[in-house]
DNA sequence: CGACGAATTGAACCTATTCAAAGGGTGTGG
DNA sequence: CCACACCCTTTGAATAGGTTCAATTCGTCG
């Protein structure tokens, strides 16, 4: 029973082909926005909704283009990155089944404000602009919960904000990590591992630094028996641990 | 026709007392959620909100408390901050009339996320959480247009992200001066001038840096003849010039 | 096993912070 | 109406935290 590959991750990918009806009511009916809605509803909803399939570094869509579609993730792991001239880009989130990016603005000629890259492959379900703002008109609970979920996310942004506004480079990765066990963390030997392949670039773009420093940050960590990590992943040891060295600084 | 006060910010502040019936309808109807309904419905939604008057660094609610309001800035100037242990704070917005903040998070337990401060004396319509909630439920198109708000908010919280993580100082400065003119400006003798009470101190706050950095970029900005600054006040001679800095790196 | 890409580590450099002191506008009280 | 005190602002010099560039090591996959 020895394991081959010493990477520990394992994202259950659902092929794209294998997006089958019910597991697309499976997926829909999870995600916060539709989850009370009668069966029949969701059915309907359903219909609107084009699935597509993406490999891992595949944009979904780009910053700047005319922001026609809405997507909702259903399998798979989903990078919000916003660039810079600079080549410095920054990765906003990582979202997972049943999140949704894409257009949220219901203006009119607006754009994306986010690039969108697969991080693993994934199946996506799209839908128009137009047909989700009939959605939310016709059925209103729904707009109620995805108000709910970007006023969530506004918080977070702003709490992101906040840190790296005042918070030094070690906090901020600590936090981070502590965010991805939470919401990506799976118990396995080599402690809470994030499910999501992550490199010290992804870390770095998230906690707005450089690859070099948060390399440096996560040795410390794994010497100080906080972590555990190899290439692409992150596995979380002494959640306290990290949590004390959250707002230290 | 000599002007005492050197200062040229003059914030028409309404005094608490003056938010009149007709006032209140006014701003209400500004309100951009508010903007498409008929008065009838105006009246009633006006029954359900309760003025109070702030005085400049007042508090009108504290980040951490539990939630259960909601409030409309009538007239004046709001800062939204947040804290750190460090007693670093970060100031994440400065509101005007017509916008909102407080409880947008629907749920039941939930805590302000920011403290909200006056800056200038002003005037602020709240209301009941449940009772907002109880309007959005009764007026689908004002979620929507809640949506719109909180979604644009949500990007540029993205976007103060992005800056934060890969802009020098003096461009991410160079920026919120252009932000501010954008949303305060007025042409004044001295230039576009930002028509809020503004400190090196907020600026920093703004910028994620400390108060001496973004007295140092403005020195130079000044010097470079981009902009025109006294005690708590800016006002924007070159846009161009501050845009070319903007991303310069 | 070999090769590629990721991760680590070191050293020089630089931006921004910190601490300290001096200068200047604003408003208050005599 | 002037003068004083307060606080904001400016500027300087030393320091620290983070970046950059480069070289090396290590893990993973073909």
């Amino acid at each position: 029973m020895v394991q081959r590959r010493k990477s520990p991750i394992e994202i259950e990918t659902t092929e794209p082909h294998l997006c089958s009806i019910d597991r697309r009511l499976e997926i829909l009916g999870q995600a916060p926005f539709f989850k009370d809605l009668p069966e029949k509803d969701l059915r309907y909803i359903n219909t609107l909704f084009k699935e597509i399939g993406v490999q891992p570094d595949e944009v979904v869509c780009f910053s700047g283009d005319p922001a026609e579609r809405l997507f909702i993730v259903a399998d798979g792991r989903i990078k919000l990155t916003r660039h810079t001239l600079s080549g410095r880009d920054v990765l906003l989130d990582i979202l997972s089944t049943g999140e949704i990016f894409g257009s949220l603005s219901l203006l009119g000629d607006q754009t994306y404000p986010d690039t969108a890259i697969a991080q693993t492959q994934s199946c996506i379900l799209q839908i128009g602009a137009d047909d989700f703002h009939r959605i939310l008109e016709k059925y209103p609970p729904v707009t109620l919960r995805v108000l709910e979920t970007t006023s969530t996310r506004l918080h977070s942004a702003q709490e992101r904000i906040r840190q790296l506004s005042a918070l030094s480079v070690e906090s901020r990765i600590a936090h981070i990590l502590l965010l991805l066990s939470k919401k990506f963390g799976k118990v396995e030997k080599v402690g809470m591992l994030i499910q999501v392949p992550l490199s010290r670039e992804d870390l770095a773009a998230m906690a707005g630094t450089t690859p070099e420093s948060a390399s440096r940050v996560m040795s410390q960590f794994q010497k100080a028996g906080l972590i555990n990590s190899g290439r692409q992943w992150v596995a979380v040891i002494d959640q306290a641990g990290l949590l004390q060295i959250t707002e230290s600084e």
